[in-house]
DNA sequence: ATTGAATTGTTAATATCTTCACATTCACAA
DNA sequence: TTGTGAATGTGAAGATATTAACAATTCAAT
């Protein structure tokens, strides 16, 4: 099986595609075409063809995509045929907020352990997450085998706990602080920053008002 | 002033930019080179001068770019300059978290107004922002002229409720929901699916494992 | 069987983004 | 004032991504 080698805007898109199809596939619906698909997930139709074509021949010319096949071909290209356990580094407000997403349903994802500071949580269970003290941490994902980690912390001390989670074991990191981590050759990081992502949409929203009052 | 044409690429590594300015401004810093730059926030020094060049020549030959004008600069040019009022619709545990991030200090935008439609939260003011019932929301995005709403619906009611905040004034939607929102040109939308965000991840990571053991 | 309508998979064209490499320019020292 | 080292700004090359266009193929109808 050859995965390598996709681009990675085909990859970022995979998880769309995969959505759009349980979609199709909760409803009934046993054929799919690139058109219609283009519509629904609001992608250049010939892209999706490329997409797809880079696993293989999934579709028959003249017919379109059977959407059983393309659904079980993406979960297992996607892992979602099993869970996927992360632990939540950081449970304040934004980490709270995420323990109590359902990130099972949607990605067959959970967050099977919790890690904060603050005695008044640590020992406790919140959301049916039981959250750890600190200190135990290393030990925690090291036995529990856990790759990735959610960092919910605060900014200063983003870096050092990167560290310490990716010294435990942990291979990818969806990094909710607006630091640029430093990681080995290896280590998938994924940032993910509101503020900057709202400041990015402000300033496009300004921009195209220049636009049209020129 | 031509702020036109400026790729979306660099528009996206603005805030990138911006924030670590303030860094170096703070720590009293006077000067930077593209080399400097690059380092800190990961970016490729000719993609930093290519980036800043957009915008005219900002800096000096064999000198480097001074800190003060860069920041300067680059405030006007995100709108730092003035506050950002913003709507949130939909205060569930997202929504909460949200209304208790920062993000006044690092992007200079607010809060101002919350919409929900659970009765034991509206007319109640959650971390300082009033949150109302949703039957005043068009009216209120109205007389405060908020252009930029924060949507942190379910899934099933995200474009209805798109399409009121659109038709009420809303001309860019930050959309934390998986739906991929249809609106009429001209609408600012950018998409924030952290379940899609994390699959990403994962999926990178066992790719990452396969080509390993290749 | 044959035809026609539909739709893929892919080649080629285009667009966008990144990086290299260096002439140009500047600050500063002698 | 001249020379030197440093660093920008950018033309050109390379890489990646998107889109157009169509031959190849399939299904379904006759």
């Amino acid at each position: 099986m050859d995965q390598i080698g996709i681009p990675k805007a085909t990859a970022k898109r995979l998880p769309l595609y995969y959505r759009y199809l349980t979609l199709l596939h909760d409803a009934g619906k046993k054929k799919v075409s690139s058109t219609e698909f283009s519509e629904a997930v609001q992608v250049d139709s010939a892209s999706i063809r490329r997409d797809f074509s880079y696993f293989g021949a999934l579709g028959k010319r003249g017919y379109g995509y059977d959407v059983d096949n393309l659904l079980s071909f993406f979960k297992k290209i996607l892992n979602q045929d099993e869970l996927t356990n992360v632990a939540l580094v950081g449970v304040g407000n934004l980490g709270k907020a995420l323990l109590n997403f359902n990130f099972r349903s949607s990605a067959n994802i959970r967050i099977s352990a919790g890690f904060d500071i603050n005695p008044k949580i640590t020992g406790t269970i919140v959301s049916g997450v039981p959250v750890y003290y600190v200190k135990e941490m290393q030990t925690q994902i090291r036995e529990q085998q856990i790759q990735i980690a959610i960092l919910t912390v605060p900014a200063p001390v983003a870096q050092k706990i990167a560290d310490e989670i990716i010294a435990a074991g942990i291979k990818g990191i969806m990094n909710f602080t607006p630091i640029r981590l430093s990681a080995p050759a290896g280590i998938q990081i994924q940032t993910l920053d509101m503020a900057t992502e709202l400041q990015i949409l402000v300033y496009f929203l300004h921009s195209e008002e220049k636009r049209k009052n020129k």
